[in-house]
DNA sequence: GAAAACCATCAAGAACGTATCAAGACAAAA
DNA sequence: TTTTGTCTTGATACGTTCTTGATGGTTTTC
């Protein structure tokens, strides 16, 4: 848990080529340097896939059976800027120029290096970060900015310790939803501290008078007796 | 080509190359397409160039007489998101990977096509729209000049130690987001001092003394006790 | 409604993290 | 070589956070 990064997923990358034996190559490199591969063997499902998984990346055979390539990033162009790279044997000029313009982001001809592959991938998926909009939890008069460990009501930073902080990114990425005390215990406190719940209510506690406005009847921080914590999600 | 561009100026491209004939070739080609172009002819001028200019795009030869090309990307990356297209005779994958890793948005491999060169430029142009940020970072009385390495407080230029230097760089290239312990260690003495704050924090109290009005109680340079640190940001 | 289980809060000491000074090691420049 | 500046390391004092037990309030169960 260090860098920042766009999701908290492993990076998704959506394979397009009508070839068998180059998607399976991709599927293996590629899953062996930490990505998720999600395979489609033509112009249509293609498109389809990366509707559905919504990729970080795609990597698209400009010579698919069905739609031409080219037809298929000015499709995808219409409704998502996830990066294009293009694999492709053609080796003629006009061919970069037509899908660089219709929106590819990158062009690699085939035969081509895996090592070269993967440093594009790299920078295509380093060039997406940082111009994701961040997600900034909102309710009531509370601010949890996540990704600069942020707190603020109404408008006043607030300090928290670690530990309050760390019961709050959990609330907060499960706003709405209860977390059991077990829950909370065992991954803040790991599994030994599973039956030990006062440590929890003490830092509760301490973490309402920060964070609510009138501690002693909380609004945000809601208490679900026998249960556990739940953090209200503002409509 | 009417896209929404950066500023309104027509764009700016840097070409950094040492031969005198490719300098004049590009110089022509691109300004026969509406770019305005400015030249440099090793890796020092070309950095120069880059901060005084400010240009929208840079066109850059690895093979330069005086600095390694990755060395003039990773310079450049340390306060300049511009992108970055590598022009190079070298065809091994190792030197691509190398430039793509060190910042390079594009690798292009000598003689290339003109076509394809306007094609990937076009490209990289429209990519970057709308992200334009000021590498002047100016909170409190501080002012950080990451271009031309410089720091001063309240109009007073400061002397800072490398080690100093970087620290600052990571922070206000940071501005607002808590940088943990081990983020500030292992980016600046590595991995094997994960574990040894002490040093960062000496560092840190004379980084302090220097940029900070009362070094007792910090303003700027912030301690997210259990944490790591953090620079504010100006609203 | 009473008993039992659960929850909130306070306060104090222990444990841990942080700031600063100063001395020695080291490296580059004169 | 000497000088100069920088980095590392140790010692020490200071500050924050965590844990724990005591106490009283609240909710659930029967």
């Amino acid at each position: 848990m260090d860098e920042t990064r766009p999701g908290d997923h492993p990076p998704r990358i959506l394979v397009v080529d009508d070839e068998a034996a180059i998607r399976r190559l991709l599927s293996t490199v590629l899953e062996s340097s930490g990505f998720v591969v999600h395979l489609a063997e033509n112009g249509s499902l293609g498109l389809a896939a990366a509707a559905a998984v919504r990729p970080d990346l795609i990597l698209l055979d400009l010579g698919l059976p069905d739609l031409d390539g080219v037809e298929v990033i000015r499709r995808l162009r219409e409704w998502s800027q996830t990066p294009i790279i293009v694999l492709s044997v053609r080796e003629r000029e006009d061919d970069k120029v037509g899908a660089l313009d219709a929106g590819a982001d990158d062009y690699l001809t085939k035969p081509f290096g895996v090592p070269e592959l993967l440093a594009r991938i790299r920078g295509s998926l380093r060039r997406v970060v940082g111009q994701a909009p961040e997600p900034v939890f909102r309710s009531g008069g509370l601010e949890v900015d996540l990704a600069r460990r942020l707190v603020s009501l109404a408008g006043q930073e607030i300090q928290l310790t670690p530990t309050e902080y760390e019961i709050l990114r959990l609330l907060v990425t499960h706003a709405g939803k209860v977390l059991t005390h077990r829950q909370l215990l065992s991954r803040i406190w790991g599994a030994s501290h599973l039956e030990q719940p006062h440590v929890l209510r003490v830092n509760i506690s301490n973490l309402r008078r920060k964070i609510e406005r009138d501690p002693s009847r909380p609004s945000l921080l809601l208490t679900e007796s026998g249960v556990g914590y739940r953090l209200r999600a503002e409509p």
